[in-house]
DNA sequence: AATGAATGAGTTTTCATTCAT
DNA sequence: AATGAATGAAAACTCATTCAT
């Protein structure tokens, strides 16, 4: 259906837009917004600078567009394949959250470049914009809502405590797990060691550090 | 009788070093490492540009000894009046918690600036030095050091879980702890908000989620 | 067909490179080292400061470059065409000095920027870098070497006298023309007076100033 | 003859003076102009940094005062003792000239900052300003025309060589023992080594390589 | 359409000089 | 009279962006 002038032609040019996004995904989580420079990019790639400059119109929009994909990466993880109210029992809700957690170390042994793009909105967000600053908070309060969804129903099926404050512990528990997401890459965790925090933070979740 | 060294011009030079410490504290922690420049410093406290270069080697290294300072400050709210060995059963064991959770809000309110600063350094670390990711490491690890101990104390006195991953507990609740107070920072929550989160935070540590 | 790396674009950045040197050559020498600020040079030649930037680490590196064509250029006098053995009898050995002579005065009265650049290195070093000063005592130690070649054959040929300390002699020889070359080209003596002081010089270092 | 009431203030502070100009002299014989700071000297001399501007208008200003020191210590090296007519035959002339090269071996080694300082005024001059540069020629030319008076002299005498360009050779000759002189203090020769040069020099000086 | 060389605005840093104590 | 902390003007350098080819 597209015109036919312009379909070869189109689709070489949206698969280099692509792989400039790609690319500036790896470069700004190894080395963060400012540290990456537009000729980091463009080198890596192994195009000219300004080839960057015909698809995006600056250094700003290009972490723009690469901050976005990581967002709703990591909203498809939190939110794929289990619905809010799929659990409706506290063993079904055990293995939904473990089945996300699951989702979430593979996804990100296999990617960690997504955390560390996280780390660096959540992390320089402020040293870079009030934009992007905003950008952050929308992020987490997304996030946060879909948490609180989950807790939200737990509660009201009765698996979860009656006196839960469903929206503060969203916050709460979002924090818990960016940290420790965050925090894993950051010290490039053995899977051991990921799993021994993965599985802290479960047992945490669920039933607190109380005998 | 007083000695030579500390005479007032030497009283004088040693307030100038706080307040520019103490301003750049404030900078830092607004704009960010990247986006604060020295004349930004230099300008709010109403000194010349290379007055700063009089008492620090450079941005650098005034970002050094601010981060330093941050860094024990928080130290000193995490150690602060409560030895770890000082609660016998689960019931003064909350106590105790509530009691430096409570420092840590009060200390906040008053001073908001230590956490964007521990912001500053957990999140632009990997951004600014290799150094400065280290730093953000050691602090880590101290952090954990502090609280497993604290952890590990109550698990042997049998009020807290036996099969307790110790270490690993307390790497994740010190990011929930971290990450709480930079969001609370973050978005400027009223007190009241920020109580909650607390609450909530402190009703997940100690009880989970589970009904 | 020709070859993509010496495309026009790759010469026309060849001959920029070229120009900064000529031009940082001109200025080195004009003003000195520290007097000379990269704006000169870039103002001088018509381009921004940051395009000397983009083919040279720095005002130290691109002095490097010129210093070291200086010493070739001059390393290229003091050897060109004249191999040490060529003279047999002290008319040869007479006319060999005196074509090198020349030479010298042909190619200072061309370029007496190589001169001023030179005495740069060697009268500027030690105020600018331990490093040059070790590459000042280099080039004065290959410039005796050079000499002392010359002074060895004859005396073994037996047209230079018998006891010549051939290596403090190859010295002082040096060391002679070099101030003789930087005192002409600083007081920016007319040829009549140049030629004096050459013939000067040579009537000196054959004949000594004995009746 | 002094007032009384500034008698011993003067005193004191001559001597003040006296000792800034020292101190000045050996770090701009050790560094260099551009390297050294006022600081630099005011620190080796334990006094505040301002009190050298209490006896000097500026740093360009105590350095002048350093070089006319030197260059007349220099001066008093070259005409000392030594009158220009006293030698009446080239035994003698030879003595003398021996005993003013042995007075400035003696001297320099003794005292090797007023050579250094003098390396600083001939070699940076151009590198500071141009009314040092003109300073250089000065001295250049004083130091010319003594030796051109010996030279004279010796040539009516008819003990050097009749042909002899009396105003060139002085040149040539002042030229050599400067350049030797500064030689051999930057490369910190032993005694030994520099008694091999002044032999050069003189045998070279008085018969020239010739057999 | 792609290139990459050139740009210039912005930042850090130095140091001779001044001035309050 | 001496101090030394503070200054500000100047210089080197970086990098996102533009533009001629």
């Amino acid at each position: 259906m597209s015109t036919p002038t312009s379909s070869r032609a189109e689709r070489m040019r949206l698969q280099l837009r692509e792989e400039i996004v790609q690319t500036a995904a790896e470069v700004f989580a190894e080395r963060g917004y400012h540290r990456t420079g537009i000729a980091d990019i463009a080198q890596r790639l192994g195009v000219g600078n300004s080839s960057i400059y015909a698809h995006f119109a600056g250094k700003r929009a290009l972490f723009d567009v690469v901050i976005d994909d990581a967002m709703s990466g990591v909203m498809s993880l939190l939110t794929a394949e289990n619905a809010p109210a799929a659990a409706d029992t506290f063993e079904d809700y055990q293995e939904q959250v473990r089945r996300i957690a699951s989702g979430f170390t593979v996804a990100l042994r296999d990617d960690p470049a997504v955390l560390r793009l996280l780390r660096a909105l959540l992390v320089e967000a402020g040293g870079v914009d009030e934009e992007l600053a905003g950008k952050a908070s929308a992020f987490t309060d997304a996030a946060t809502q879909v948490t609180a969804a989950y807790l939200g129903h737990g509660r009201s099926r009765g698996y979860l405590r009656a006196d839960l404050d469903v929206e503060a512990t969203a916050r709460v528990v979002n924090a818990m797990i960016f940290s420790v997401a965050l925090e894993e890459t950051r010290r490039e965790a053995t899977p051991e060691e990921t799993q021994r925090i993965v599985d802290a933070t479960l047992a945490l979740y669920f039933g607190g550090v109380a005998a």
